[in-house]
DNA sequence: GAGTTTGAAACT
DNA sequence: CAGTTTCAAACTC
């Protein structure tokens, strides 16, 4: 009902932190690796940050439909996490809906945006907790209140609804309308029925709306933020339907709840960081570009919720940038769906998409939640995500993350509580939308801004596919079409919500990873370096199933490769190959050996000065590396002391960074800085130190697209790299192996000092304390190599050298490219990161180096005993 | 704006 | 898995 008025309180949930590490590790061991790579919806679900899902990989549709029954299963475990978990999970959700969609169809039509959102949360396997969720979310959502009162106290009449959400799909409301057809022209019966049904449920549950406390479950907590300028919002009912459909889908608020639960884990944390740096990002954007009517302002609720964070050191507040209905200054409504990033955490952190901002709202993107259909997630499959390495991203990054629950689905509800309650005063055009909830801000943007509209919204043209198909734009990118689309016959609307996910699922179900990003971030070890440098070097990106082009010589935008902005690689058949971005053939030197050639001397001066700068920054780089590890501080802090040494740890971090959860990593470190006073800092100081900061945020950049293109992957690379580091225990240089190439001797000889004696220790001891951590720990062997080369460049470079030949053997970014390989794609249903993973390991890595990842798991607690060594070795 | 070219996606 | 067809974007005029 009154969607405006009501106040509603903030709703956080207290979850608390207690066992957040220790839940953490559990999850990181199994979590971390399967966050990693999956079709949107996996990705999404590792946003979630929850692992179980992993558990139960494969859930579909049916699964989830299997869920309501089974919420418990998750909900044990998310029980578990959300008593333990500290974290808060909480989305922003702006929605901004078109007042045309009010007018008309506003319930339908809106309600179908939402709830497609919503579905798609709920479908996430995670949801299977739905029912579990529900009571869960009572009572969070009471604690939640209770304990952000204050806040909301301070914010007074603004109300910012934090909505913790994994949205599951409804599988009813699916099943009824999303068999339907979309050949079938007019509407499908299907909407009518779901139209219908989640009008009736709407109904239902509009009282329920109006009471928070049954409201959302799934809402952790909720922000209103009230806006002056909510009048367009109460203008039509239809607004109000949309959110009342959200909430109304039943097994979307239950489901959410649990995921909520989940997300609140320490460890989980980092999963959810994706999500939350996203949509921080998003905020930040649409605080940006939105010119903030309303007295407060996303920006203010970020902060809000940042300081809330803050407040509970222990406890992150994620806040998933859900959807956030703001009426445009213009009456027209835009439904935003502000997804988290997908993925992992990949989701990135500081990403900023590159997405150009002009989407327009009226490509509402689809909630990539909605397990049945992560369009969001899958939005913009293509794209890499790219992270803003710019200082004030980082803080804004920060801010975001732990604005953004990543893992955490918007609920349905919290739209609807959002929407009633909030008036969006920001506007957040939908651009903001397209390119945050796009978790991919790949390199296709490109590609698709080339057929976006001035805004940069993107555009279709389809005629015969009805926009169900991938040779839609919109529907690949995981967004609906836009009014502005030149589409006939488009189904890929939020009011085929039902459809457009079942086509989803179909394309899936054929090719898990159709909906995956297409970019893979391939690591070359100097992409950063010669980025710095200003030499050429290939895209760090590479083209998981390469391009085909025969005639087109990859100069052209029809090939995919060229499109995205990066070198043909190994995967690609092109022909006759003159991709500026780096050609096939130089593919395998490119990367490592002919990149590394010209820039070798450079590297090294570069590194040599970068030693230097680190030797100067010691303390700076002990910051950050800090931060970063949230948990207790590592062993390679401690190493830190000697400039290699932190360049190292450096990159260590970074690893962990990049790794699945990047963003997480780093802002829960901040968030969480609490742990390590000079996490705080350690924005600040990232920030000043020039170069090393700019090598750092680099890395982390090369992480977080490593992450997010890898994401999918990130179970798999996660552990490999994990692997490579700890490794080191059998090798001391893992991070020889990820770095294929050969490097300076200098470097090399300190990283074997470092590496034998502390490198094996330190990158375990790293690695595992940032598994211990409620971040996972990420580290791919590209992206050891980059941050290497980012950071210290020296040092890995040495690592590089030192790297054993038979390291080299396990191609170390090429690796990370292979498992991109469009035949590993398929080969691993995105869900099944594990057997992905085995693959790619068995590919890349040896199989005993599996195995060794496998027990990997357990670092953590090796951590406390590495430390020692690792200073003893170091100091050797 | 229409027509052609191109290569990915879908289909067999 | 390979070959063919379909499709829509990219490109050209």
């Amino acid at each position: 009902m009154k969607m405006e008025g009501s106040p509603e309180s903030v709703l956080l949930s207290p979850i608390k932190p207690v066992k957040a590490s220790h839940v953490a590790q559990g999850l990181l061991g199994i979590n971390s690796p399967p966050l990693v790579f999956t079709s949107p919806r996996t990705l999404s679900d590792r946003q979630t940050n929850f692992p179980r899902r992993f558990q139960c990989p494969q859930i579909s549709g049916a699964e989830i439909s299997k869920n309501d029954g089974g919420s418990k299963k998750s909900a044990d475990g998310p029980e578990d996490l959300r008593k333990s978990s500290t974290y808060l999970n909480s989305r922003l959700i702006v929605d901004v809906q078109k007042s045309n969609n009010i007018n008309n169809n506003s319930e339908q039509d809106q309600p179908g945006s939402f709830s497609g959102c919503v579905d798609e949360y709920l479908s996430d396997p995670v949801d299977v907790d739905c029912a579990y969720s529900v009571n869960l979310v009572s009572q969070d959502v009471k604690r939640s209140d209770d304990a952000h009162q204050s806040s909301e106290s301070n914010l007074t009449k603004s109300k910012i609804a934090i909505l913790e959400s994994d949205g599951i799909i409804d599988m009813e409301t699916k099943g009824d309308a999303s068999q339907a057809m979309p050949e079938q022209d007019g509407k499908d019966p299907k909407e009518q029925s779901t139209s219908e049904t989640k009008k009736e449920k709407i109904e239902e549950e509009g009282n329920i709306v109006e009471q928070p406390s049954h409201v959302c479950p799934n809402f952790v907590s909720d922000l209103v933020v009230d806006h002056a300028s909510r009048q367009q919002q109460c203008n039509t009912s239809g607004a109000q339907a949309a959110p009342h459909e959200d909430y109304g889908e039943d097994g979307e608020t239950v489901l959410h709840g649990p995921v909520q639960l989940i997300t609140h884990h320490g460890s989980e944390v980092s999963q959810l960081h994706r999500g939350m740096s996203r949509r921080c990002l998003q905020f930040e954007e649409a605080q940006q570009k939105t010119p903030m009517d309303g007295t407060y302002s996303l920006d203010s609720a970020i902060t809000i919720i940042g300081s809330i964070s803050s407040s509970s050191n222990t406890e992150l507040e994620i806040l998933d940038s859900s959807q956030v209905e703001l009426p445009s200054s213009s009456s027209k409504k835009q439904t935003m769906f502000v997804s988290k990033p997908s993925g992992f955490g990949l989701h990135l952190n500081s990403i900023v998409n590159t997405l150009p901002i002009g989407c327009s709202a009226s490509e509402p993107i689809m909630s990539h939640h909605s397990a049945g259909y992560k369009i969001s997630c899958s939005k913009l499959p293509n794209l890499v995500e790219r992270v803003s390495s710019t200082a004030g991203d980082d803080v804004l990054q920060t801010k975001a993350s732990l604005a953004t629950g990543s893992a955490i689905s918007e609920s349905p509800h919290t739209k609807e509580t959002l929407n009633k309650l909030q008036p969006p005063k920001h506007q957040i055009t939908l651009h903001n939308n397209r390119r945050f909830s796009s978790e991919h801000a790949d390199n296709f943007e490109e590609k698709k801004v080339s057929s976006t509209d001035g805004d940069g919204c993107k555009r279709c043209n389809c005629k015969k596919t009805r926009c169900l198909k991938r040779y839609c734009d919109c529907f690949a990118a995981g967004i609906y079409c836009a009014e502005t689309c030149a589409c006939q016959g488009c189904f890929n609307r939020p009011e085929y919500e039902d459809t457009v996910l079942e086509a989803r699922q179909q394309k899936e179900s054929h090719n898990p990873l159709a909906f995956a990003p297409k970019i893979v971030q391939h690591v070359t070890e100097f992409h950063a370096i010669n980025e710095d440098a200003g030499l050429f070097t290939p895209s760090s990106g590479r083209h998981k199933t390469g391009c085909n082009c025969k005639r087109s010589m990859c100069v052209k935008k029809y090939c995919e490769c060229y499109q995205a902005n990066v070198g043909c690689s190994n995967a690609c058949r092109c022909e006759g190959c003159k991709n500026i971005h780096g050609r096939k053939e130089e593919y395998g030197m490119t990367g490592e050996i002919v990149s590394n050639r010209a820039n070798e001397e450079r590297l090294e001066s570069m590194a040599d000065n970068k030693f230097k700068m680190i030797a100067n920054n010691k303390f700076l780089q002990a910051e950050l590396y800090d931060p970063r590890s949230l948990t207790p501080p590592t062993p390679s802090f401690e190493y830190s002391s000697h400039g290699k040494e932190a360049a190292k740890s450096r990159l260590l971090p970074g690893r962990y960074v990049l790794s699945s959860e990047p963003d997480f990593s780093m802002l829960p470190s901040y968030a969480k800085s609490t742990s390590s006073p000079s996490n705080s800092h350690g924005n600040d100081m990232l920030r000043k130190t020039s170069k090393t900061l700019d090598v750092v945020s680099h890395s982390q950049e090369l992480d977080y697209n490593i992450t997010e293109t890898m994401g999918q992957f990130s179970p798999r690379f996660d552990e490999l790299a994990d692997f490579s580091d700890h490794t080191p225990l059998p090798n001391p240089s893992p991070i020889i192996m990820a770095s294929s190439s050969s490097k300076t001797r200098d470097a090399a000889i300190v990283s074997q000092l470092c590496l034998y004696p502390g490198s094996g220790c330190i990158s375990s001891g790293g690695s595992l304390q940032w598994r211990s951590s409620p971040i996972t720990p990420m580290t791919r062997l590209g992206e050891t190599k980059t941050q290497a080369l980012d950071s210290g460049c020296g040092l890995y470079d040495i690592l590089e050298d030192d790297t054993p030949e038979i390291f080299k053997e396990s191609p170390t970014p090429v690796t990370s490219v292979k498992a991109s390989s469009p035949h590993k794609k398929r080969v691993s249903p995105p869900r099944g990161h594990f057997q992905e993973f085995q693959s790619i390991s068995s590919a890349s890595l040896k199989s005993g180096r599996k195995f060794v990842l496998k027990s990997v798991p357990s670092f953590p607690p090796l951590t406390p005993c590495i430390d020692p060594k690792d200073r003893t070795q170091q100091k050797y």
